[in-house]
DNA sequence: ACAAAAGTGTTTTTACTACACCCATGT
DNA sequence: ACATGGGTGTAGTAAAAACACTTTTGT
């Protein structure tokens, strides 16, 4: 049994995978998705977890399963299931991965244009393509994309993004207002060529009290 | 690694859920789902399928992946990753369930009223029905339960018993009629003392056009 | 001055909710 | 006759979509 983590992050306003080149065999010298064995006595989420710390540097906490895949040809040294994790990096943290262990080089990709891919990891990106772009619409996954401190338009963008569409400014606006699940820092987005912008932050114990009462996001 | 079943079928306006009592241990006695280890060369879902069958004489074809359970404690007798599975008996079915194999017996419970159970699967049981509600509001899963031909009482039966709540009668017909997923089968639903009932029948191919479309279930 | 993103309201359309009565049948 | 589920329409409310101009800044 072998994890693989899809690591997601805004960068440069693209959605990006991180991916690292194969160093051993099989499939020596393809990309592939950051992964590996799971140990005998290690939860399967810890396990990808470490698995992404080993072969890249990164440490993030938050990971959700995504799905099992269990073909028994999807690997050709034998039969080996892997459990699939959803991971996001928010667009704020500079993480310039470094190769480590299996891995000879780790680098991120715009997930419209990937590389081919060892094993099945094709499939399980579309498949975490797919899952990002149905959460985004109930959940808190865009605050954790954006970053800590973020304007509406970052925001506005990273829902782009996922999501593959424009969309209305002032309606993506007023459905934030409703929410009530930002609030401004008081600190604004300067030094750019244009009229600053407010930065505000996702202010969590306001969600939480709306998930309490059963009210997700309606995006 | 193993695979578990979480088999649902709508049995006398109930939702149920289909056990057996496990025959050997670890928890003999107990009742759980059924399930067993994956074989070398077995795909992951004809693993779940063919436990299914051993268990249990029930044989299905459609079954989708819930979720992979793989926490170290979780069977005693060792490191077991468990890959579930979630499985539907058209109400129209009527599978009596013979014991076989491992199982001791196999009977089917009420999904609100569930005894204790064999290892973590009353988690599993909870991530199940959880899923079910979920995905009966945007896919055809509410049709493969009530079975070829059903009148619209049996149908809001049936969303009402998965969902746990009661639904408003017009509203819900008239959704359905937006729908247009729904065709009259020509026949009536007689022999009770009432006013009979037109049965239908789900028209698939209406459905895939709608879905190509990505217009899926408001319910 | 200009380029570029920030910010802001109104109207129309659509979907959801609540609600009550008559009908056809078997017993 | 009666009990039981089958069948039907309307009005009010809330959410979603479409749509354009002014403001502020750095260069």
């Amino acid at each position: 049994v072998a994890v693989d983590a899809v690591v997601y992050q805004i960068r440069a306003g693209r959605l990006s995978v991180l991916l690292i080149r194969r160093e051993r065999a099989p499939f020596a010298g393809l990309w592939a998705l950051p992964g590996g064995f799971v140990e005998p006595d290690e939860d399967l989420s810890a396990a990808a977890r470490r698995e992404l710390r080993e072969e890249t540097g990164i440490d993030l906490s938050w990971m959700e399963q995504l799905y099992s895949f269990g073909d028994p040809q999807r690997d050709p040294r034998g039969r080996v299931i892997s459990v699939s994790y959803l991971a996001i990096v928010p667009a704020d943290e500079k993480v310039q991965p470094h190769a480590g262990d299996d891995a000879r080089q780790a680098e991120w990709f715009d997930a419209d244009h990937l590389p081919a891919m060892a094993f099945d990891h094709q499939t399980i990106l579309e498949v975490a393509r797919q899952r990002l772009r149905a959460k985004i619409e109930y959940t808190t996954l865009g605050f954790q994309l954006v970053g800590r401190l973020f304007t509406l338009g970052q925001l506005q963008e990273t829902f782009e993004c996922v999501l593959g569409r424009r969309l209305d400014k002032r309606n993506f606006r007023r459905k934030l207002a409703a929410l009530n699940v930002l609030e401004a820092s008081g600190q604004w987005h300067c030094d750019r060529p244009h009229r600053p912008a407010r930065l505000y932050r996702f202010a969590r114990k306001r969600f939480e009290s709306l998930r309490e009462r059963g009210i997700l996001f309606p995006f």
